[in-house]
This record gives structure tokens, sequence and C-alpha cells, in this order.
DNA sequence: GCCGTTTTCGGCCCGACTGTTTTCAGTCG
């Protein structure tokens, strides 16, 4: 199989820890980390960019240099600089480095004075009471280590469904601290990550301290982490972390992007402001000692020549260079949304009738919305066969003769069985509007059988979207090996469409997707999978993922007046 | 190792907090 961008990226990544703990040119370091980052956001395998004869070197933060590494590590799935280092530097110093309060600085020292290389070793220096004789360690990193090694659990992220009902709560308990109740919540959340790994909250007023007090003092806390003059740090019951900042007038917006991020963004920003000789910090925007800009974000932005750009776009992914040029797209929202795609009803594993869930989504302010109910294979779904389906046409046919101003569009959710076939004969997939194909068993195939499957499934001209096109469920199962930049292109050469499925559990295509599928001309419908009347409201989930993935109303064929819509379906 | 509207060398984001020091290095975000 060909070296996965994912792969490339991780070999740098680990070059970088690697080079930072052997105390290398910091920046060297760097360098290997900004690629690794450019490599895993690629919409395109960088295996086909070589095979389509793409100079490397021309992306951000890839020069000569890297380039060739690159190719090599292509040709020969071996990156030499990383086995040297691992040569050098044995037993696996990055799982020590992850631990918390342990940094290359000290795992170097924990190296070179107590030969600790793995975390046994550091388990039983920590036991021994060793660690403390160096220098630089004392009782308290003992303490923080011994725990840290009591559980060495993962770094847990939330969904960001989860977080935001933490969130809210959290907010409704600080408003009172805030001067004229300003309290949001920043970071990933704010950028609408699919998953959030804590909260960065951000207050305006003047008592940092009590504001502190006021976090500390939650209920859900348990554990407060750092308690500062302006900062404090806090993990709640459920695991999630929570810092919390406060910020005077002058400064909140420049607090805002900083808290917002990402990183990557911020440095980028903060490199523009390098240029000009000034200095942006999460105070403001300053040339020399003069405060030029902080209020606001958009203030910001504009001193440093760029439009406003929107928290989901903030990835460093390019929207930096759009913003210069003032071309930043006008990103799709809830409001443009027409109708719903993906909906299911009582007559599979839905919960109530087809007439409620149409009365629910005339409700949101659609136009229209497809009943999507499961095929025949899906057993445990009591999805329809041919004849059941039959008789539900007839049913929407009646329904919609009674329904004023919306429609109910006939479809299926049809299984794609394991070849590539579908569930259900195309005579009755010919009295459909749509047909949602998707993927429901045998996720286990390889990589290249499951691509094919999909893109087989897509031949049959009946097919109008692909649902949930990798089939992850966020945090409990991973995606199945496909190449999505195959079925994306596929998806484009048989003028079929992919799903965004708004589920906060699915989100799928993800963000990077959505943006591989916009370059590629292949247009998106964003759909909840909606088995009950609430599950329409997930809409802005998706939505919020297809603004990360740069989507504008004419990239959605949900955006798409029914008359229209009609005409994209039929192929 | 990358990069360039002060360019091919000499820069590379910036500050808070902690723990361990006795003025600061390391880590973190």
């Amino acid at each position: 199989m060909p070296v996965q961008n994912a792969e490339i990226a991780g070999m740098f990544d680990q070059t970088a820890e690697l080079l930072e703990i052997k105390g290398d040119n910091p920046f060297r370091s760097r360098a290997y980390r900004n690629a690794a980052r450019v490599i895993e956001r690629l919409p395109k395998s960088i295996t086909s960019l070589l095979k389509a004869g793409e100079d490397l070197s021309e992306l951000p933060g890839i020069g000569k240099d890297l380039a060739g590494k690159i190719a090599a590590i292509v040709a020969t799935k071996h990156f030499d600089v990383l086995e040297k280092l691992k040569r050098e530097l044995p037993g696996d110093l990055g799982e020590i480095a992850a631990l918390p309060g342990l940094g290359p600085k000290r795992v170097k020292l924990l190296y070179d004075k107590l030969r600790i290389r793995s975390l046994e070793d550091l388990r039983r220096a920590v036991k021994s009471g060793r660690l403390r004789e160096l220098r630089g360690f004392g009782v308290k990193s003992e303490e923080k280590l011994a725990a840290a090694l009591a559980k060495p659990q993962a770094e847990k992220r939330f969904k960001l469904s989860q977080a935001e009902a933490e969130a809210e709560a959290l907010v409704n308990h600080l408003r009172p601290s805030a001067s004229d109740g300003q309290v949001i919540v920043a970071g990933s959340y704010r950028r609408r990550r699919d998953t959030v790994g804590d909260l960065d909250v951000l207050m305006l007023g003047r008592d940092g301290a009590a504001a502190g007090d006021r976090l500390a003092t939650y209920d859900d806390v348990v554990n407060v982490v750092a308690h500062g003059p302006t900062r404090t740090t806090v993990i709640l019951r459920s695991g999630l972390q929570v810092d919390l900042r406060v910020v005077p007038k002058v400064s909140y917006g420049a607090a805002l992007m900083y808290f917002t991020g990402s990183k990557s963004h911020n440095i980028a920003l903060r490199g523009l402001a390098n240029d000009r000789k000034w200095k942006l910090n999460e105070y403001g925007l300053f040339a020399g000692k003069r405060r030029i800009a902080g209020a606001s974000e958009q203030e910001i932005y504009g001193k440093l020549g760029l439009s406003m750009i929107p928290p989901e776009m903030r990835e460093d992914r390019g929207e930096i260079a759009l913003a210069r040029a003032g071309h930043l797209p006008k990103l799709i929202t809830v409001a443009d949304i027409r109708g719903d795609l993906h909906v299911h009803s009582n007559w599979s594993d839905g919960t109530v009738p087809i007439a409620e869930m149409a009365a629910a989504a005339k409700a949101r302010g659609y136009a229209y919305m497809a009943l999507t109910d499961h095929s025949q294979h899906t057993t445990i779904a009591h999805g329809l066969d041919a004849g059941r389906l039959s008789r539900q046409i007839d049913e929407i046919d009646r329904l919609n003769d009674e329904l004023d101003g919306f429609t109910v569009l006939k479809g299926s959710e049809v299984d794609i069985l394991a070849d590539g076939r579908l569930d259900l004969p195309d005579k009755i997939l010919s009295r459909l509007d749509l047909v949602v194909a998707a993927v429901h068993q045998k996720f286990d195939l390889p990589r290249k059988a499951q691509t094919e499957r999909i893109v087989h499934a897509m031949d049959n001209l009946h097919v109008s979207i692909i649902a949930h096109p990798t089939g992850r469920l966020i945090g409990e199962r991973d995606p199945y090996d496909v190449d999505m930049e195959a079925v994306i292109a596929a998806a484009g050469a048989r003028g079929c469409h992919l799903e965004l499925n708004a589920d906060p559990d699915r989100l799928d295509l993800n963000d990077i997707n959505v943006h591989a599928a916009k370059v590629a001309g292949v247009k998106v419908a964003i759909s909840t999978d909606a088995h009950s009347t609430g599950g329409l409201a997930n809409m802005r989930f998706g939505v919020d993922q297809a603004r990360r993935g740069w989507l504008e109303a004419a990239d959605v064929i949900n955006a798409l007046p029914i008359a229209r819509l009609r005409k994209l379906l039929k192929r």
C-alpha cells in the first residue's frame, strides 16, 4: 500500500520530538512539525501529487530538503533521519515526553542522569525516590509524575455536542462575574471542531483572581491545576479541562483571537505583525509600546491588511492568503438550508410517522425533506423491501397532496452490499426522487475492496448521494479503510454527491474531506440522518463542519430550491 | 529546515504559571 500522508506526518512529528530531546536547533524541529501539519491537512495524498509530477517544495513550509526526504519516504517507506535518531536515543522517549510536566529538556535530563528510556524506567525511578535528587525536580514533580503514571490515559477529546452541554452550564455559572455578562467560549469550540480537547473561556472584566475563584468553586470542578491573577485552569468531573482568562475591554479582541486560535493561525498572524515590525499578543497589536489595535478582532485583522476571518477557517490552511486578497468565501449558514435529505420514520428505525417528521421539518422553515428509510438488508432497523417501499411511496404521494408549500421527497437509504451492488432492485429505485447509498456492514474490507465497493455503488445511476462516506463514529469507531481521494474523484466524474452527516456522533465527511470535495467540485448534502423530530436540530453541527471545509451555499445541494435540486438528483 | 515588498543570511510567536530556585528554566497553550 502506498505511504499515507498521516504516516509521513507521524514520522516528521517523531523526528521533531527526538530532535528537541537531543537539543538540536529548535527551529529545525519546528520545521519538521510545521511540515507534518501541512502534510496531514493536504486534500490529496502525497503519493498522488508525486505521481502527477507536482513539486512538493511549492507547499508552504516544505523546501527543497524536505521535498527530497518526502520523496525518499514514499519510495522506500523508511526515513533515515528518524531511524538514525532512534538509534541515538533508544527507547520510547516520546511517550515519556507526553506526560504532563515533562518536556524535551527534562526528558533529556532523565535520560542522561538516570538512563530512563521507558515509562517503566520512570515508574521505578519515582518509586525509589531518585527523581527528586535531580536538579529542577522536587517533591511536587515526583507527586505529579506518580499521579500521571498511575493513570496513563490517552488525551481524551470530547464530541462538540458534549462540550456544548458542559460549556453552556459553565458559562451560566460564570456570567455573574463578568462585566456586561460577557463570557465566551473560544478555542476549538468556537472554531467548531468536531471534537474539543478543552474549553477556553474568555471573560470581560478587571478582577481575574475573583473570577478564577468563582470557577474554582464550580460544582463540577474536581481539580484546580493553576490559579493566577489573570488565568485559572481547572478539570471538571467529566475530565474536560477549562482555562479561564479575564481581560479588560481594550484587549478583548486580541485575547479572543489568541484564545480562539488555532495555534498555527495565531503564529502566522504574529509573523505578519513581525513583518511590519509590530508585535501581536493577547493584549493587542503593538507598534513599540503603543497599542494600535486590540478591542476587536475586526480591528486587528484590519490593521494586518486582512478581512475578518471566520473562526471556523482559522486553521492556517490558506485562509490568511485569501483574507489578504479579499477573497474569503461567504460561508454557508443554517439560514441557507432549505431542506433535509436524510430522514427516517417509524417505517424503519425512526420513532415517528412520516407526516410528523414532515411537519417538524416544515416548522424549521424548510421547503422539502427526503424520507430515506433503511433498505431490507438492515434488518435490525426494520429495513424496507421493495414491497413495503412501494407502499411507502404511495403513502408519500398521498401526504404530498395534503401538504401546502412543502414536499416530501421519496427516497431510500439503500445498503451498499459488500460487492458494491445495491440492496434493492433498480425497478423500485427508479420510482424514487433520490437514493442515498450507504455502507452498514462489512466495515473491515481491505482498502482497495472498500473503495471499489463504494465507487461501484456510484456506477448505479439511481444513486444521488453517498451517506456518511467513511462510516466513522467519533470516539467509538474509526472510519473504515477507504481511499477518500478516489471516492471524491469518482463522485465528481459521475455527478454523484457526498453527504456531510450532521449527527454529532458522525460528522462524516469531516472538515478535511469536505474541503477536498469542494476543491474537486463535488457538491455536498448536509443531512441530519434524523430518527426523530428532535434529530432535525442537528443540522447546525453539519453546517459547522461545512464552514470548516469552506463551503458556500452554492456548494451545498440542500441549499437549492427544490426545482433546481431535482435536476441535480437526476443523473 | 524554511523563508524573503529591509532577501540568500539571519531571523524564526509570545506570555502565564509552576516549581525550584534565590533570579529563572521549563512547560504549556
